[in-house]
DNA sequence: TTTAATTTGTGAAACAGTTCACAAATAATT
DNA sequence: AATTATTTGTGAACTGTTTCACAAATTAAA
């Protein structure tokens, strides 16, 4: 893909994966051509900032008529680096771990979960739903064979720092971290955080603060 | 707590949940007090921000010393709502649903969940390591005698927008929703969005497209 | 074919969020 | 008690993002 000129704002990426769905859809239902406009309307945006987030990339509409649902959904997987399959390492089989090695989306948008761990000796080897989970102390080994893109990291906060160093020394330049801390990684590792009680604070805070 | 005069940025919002996660290490490393300065290098931002977050809300430091940690956790509870318990009600009982029903860390943050749904007579009744689960047909009902605050979907994406409007209409203000789709609702329901597919696309971004 | 209606792509303007820089307040030191 | 060091709180400057507004391109209609 063409380099991109200018740097790529958090909230444009966001809302490119928040139009490849819609676009997904679109492609089911028969369109063949989308506007700025009507694709604002379905994703609660502005029309102008349809127009500015693709225009980053380059020109895809045609005046007049819109844009070509499925050229247009192509070329953002390709922006977005879904046009190749990921290889993900997921570490810790708690609760939030054993539900998101059998979350289905991931395998539909091209990631797959080829590798399992934890430190729980009762758990690895195990094969539950078609889960076998692997020694941690095997990541550095295992990470490499399989060739892992992507770790995402689902064990208890005390335990994260340590497998996060773990995995940045394995050389996984890309972490999606589902524990409650902030982890330290070097400038050169991707850190995205998903936090679910802070989105429940973030509803708390609205209902005490009306008009917020 | 006193009204807000201005309005409040997303980005404070989620900030402040960051300062009180790190207040509360603190408080269990025994500080008394913490700058601007040293908070900023613990969760990487800058001192200027800090001090700005906090100011929109009073004045809580001391010039020369920094924060009364404790102090300052308190308030930021106070104005994230976490003074307070929170009833929750989660709908959908499929791997995301069940993980999310036994996950502890929404509990000790007093977001309580007090109802489960779903709409599989199977599971309806049983009791899953302690969750038990209503019938779906039973929302309404249970929700106003429960006073339910907050609900959580976690149902698959192309049952959500039907579950969704059956939880607005019975007059719920606040919703979680981890279906990979956009929810309409009302104005006046606020809803967040817990996508994970959009964070490993985030990633898959950055490593396709290096220095972005 | 001509005219009217759409809709893109994009500079410029407006708005929002972040960082700077410094007076004021307090703590720590001499 | 006086001096020095620290750190807050906050307008102002700056930077980044969103919205506006319109020329240019194209489609659709007359």
């Amino acid at each position: 893909m063409a380099k991109l000129t200018r740097k790529i704002s958090e909230s444009t990426i966001h809302r490119l994966s928040i139009y490849y769905r819609a676009l997904v859809a679109l492609e089911r239902d028969n369109y063949t051509t989308i506007s700025s406009k009507e694709l604002a309307k379905r994703e609660k945006l502005t029309p102008a900032q349809v127009r500015k987030d693709l225009s980053f990339f380059g020109s895809f509409g045609t005046r007049g008529l819109g844009y070509p649902v499925v050229e247009l959904k192509n070329k953002i997987a390709e922006i977005l680096g879904l046009t190749r399959l990921w290889n993900v390492a997921l570490i810790g089989v708690g609760n939030i771990g054993s539900a998101l090695a059998q979350y289905k989306e991931f395998a539909k948008q091209g990631f797959n979960i080829k590798l399992v761990f934890d430190n729980d000796q009762r758990k690895i080897g195990s094969n539950h739903k078609g889960i076998i989970v692997s020694d941690i102390r095997e990541f550095r080994k295992l990470a490499q064979t399989e060739q892992i893109d992507i770790v995402i990291i689902a064990v208890p906060a005390q335990a994260a720092q340590a497998i996060c160093d773990e995995v940045v020394s394995a050389g996984i330049k890309a972490i999606l971290n589902f524990a409650p801390i902030n982890l330290k990684v070097p400038d050169d590792v991707i850190l995205r955080n998903q936090n679910m009680c802070i989105e429940l604070e973030h509803l708390a805070f609205a209902l005490s603060n009306p008009g917020n």
